[in-house]
DNA sequence: TACTGTGGGTGACTTGAGTCACCTTTATTG
DNA sequence: CAATAAAGGTGACTCAAGTCACCCACAGTA
């Protein structure tokens, strides 16, 4: 399944606007990855070795508390990267972040040997790389302006809108306490104001799921 | 007194890294300009038309809330870059941040036209930028961490601990007030907190001052 | 069908932290 | 020196959110 073929498709279809030389450097020095539903891709003090691009499924990248607490930062899409990956590899640091697999993925990996030839030699990557430095910065703004302003239900709004759009569907598939858990609350509480999102007709509730309305 | 050899000598001592070219490049391009106690280096919204190395003072980082809130976030000192500004500088995007004096303050200002060149031919400046990423996205997750997992009490002797090694001097000049607004919480709190801190033998409180003594 | 595990609901209680009102101390300045 | 402003202290109150205990509903399975 894995030809060098199906590698070009998805090369073509995620980032067209990489020139061919540079396409052509990923097909032949990338490998893809797959990874089961809940499967780590990255796990807290890991060390890389290289760098990652998604090209198939949705990542989910979660901070490690000391005490073992997760917190959910933001999801990773096919034609992403992981900002992370690609400045640790190139310093040979080890993970700071946790990255889980929401249903399955693949992931094309390019050695980290590689990065410094192609930042220099392919435009297109250079100012790919430097956009997505630039929207997971912002990503992190983000979620300090909400856990640093915002109450607790103002962040489940903001959550559950991100769930939508990210996933790309009012369905949200998800319990109650998976959601206390990427909060960093409890279940009580996000039930609590789940119920009164529903009286005012932005949710419908039912058992595993939820069906975002705003 | 802004004369060449004047810069040449800040960027001697604080980027030795830089290979002699590189230097050659920032003194003939770059222009240094001088900031006051307070004064803002940047304010969110505001439109990017050079990135800048800090050569003097430190730099208070701010994230902005929507009603006017301050959120601290961390320090620049001689030798750092803004990270923001060399991400937004390559694609004209304006602030996300704040960026504030602390006593008087230097900056070298880059043009942002010099910035693709630069990365293309200087591996040592390539290497600086990469490293300014890594470590202010770092920097970025730990202040996550605090507020995401830590307590009131936690977060401030983390703030007065970072206060303490970044400006180097256990008598820290600042008031409850003050405090309390980089922490996003009130006087009050911190006022109480800080007098059991006190009490515990970790502080000693003065008016004006606070002497950090862990 | 009865058993069991998971998802979810609910009332009662606790607590960390923000707010309010009002006070004292200290420094500054006309 | 009196007036004023800023820094800091304190008790009383409120409230969001976390915790505890216990409940029911539903699905899978022995």
């Amino acid at each position: 399944m894995n030809t060098d073929n199906n590698l070009q498709n998805y090369i073509d279809k995620l980032f067209p606007q990489f020139e061919p030389a540079l396409k052509q450097v990923l097909i032949e020095s990338g490998s893809i990855k797959s990874f089961e539903d809940g499967e780590m891709l990255m796990q807290t003090g890991q060390n890389m070795r290289s760098t990652m691009l998604i090209i198939e499924g949705v990542v989910k990248l979660y901070r490690e508390g000391e005490d073992g607490n997760e917190f959910f930062m933001y999801y990773l899409q096919p034609g992403d990267a992981c900002a992370l990956s690609m400045i640790c590899a190139t310093k040979q640091e080890t993970s700071q972040v946790m990255a889980k697999a929401v249903d399955s993925a693949k992931g094309l990996l390019i050695p980290i040997s590689l990065m410094d030839t192609l930042m220099k030699e392919y435009k297109s990557w250079y100012y790919f790389v430097l956009e997505t430095y630039r929207s997971r910065f912002e990503e992190l703004l983000s979620v300090i302006d909400n856990i640093a302003f915002k109450s607790m239900d103002e962040r489940l709004d903001f959550y559950l809108k991100k769930l939508y759009r990210d996933l790309n569907n009012r369905m949200l598939t998800i319990t109650h306490s998976q959601i206390a858990n990427d909060l960093n609350s409890s279940r009580e509480v996000i039930s609590r104001l789940l119920k009164k999102m529903e009286q005012r007709g932005e949710v419908a509730l039912y058992r595993n799921y939820i069906e975002y309305l705003k």
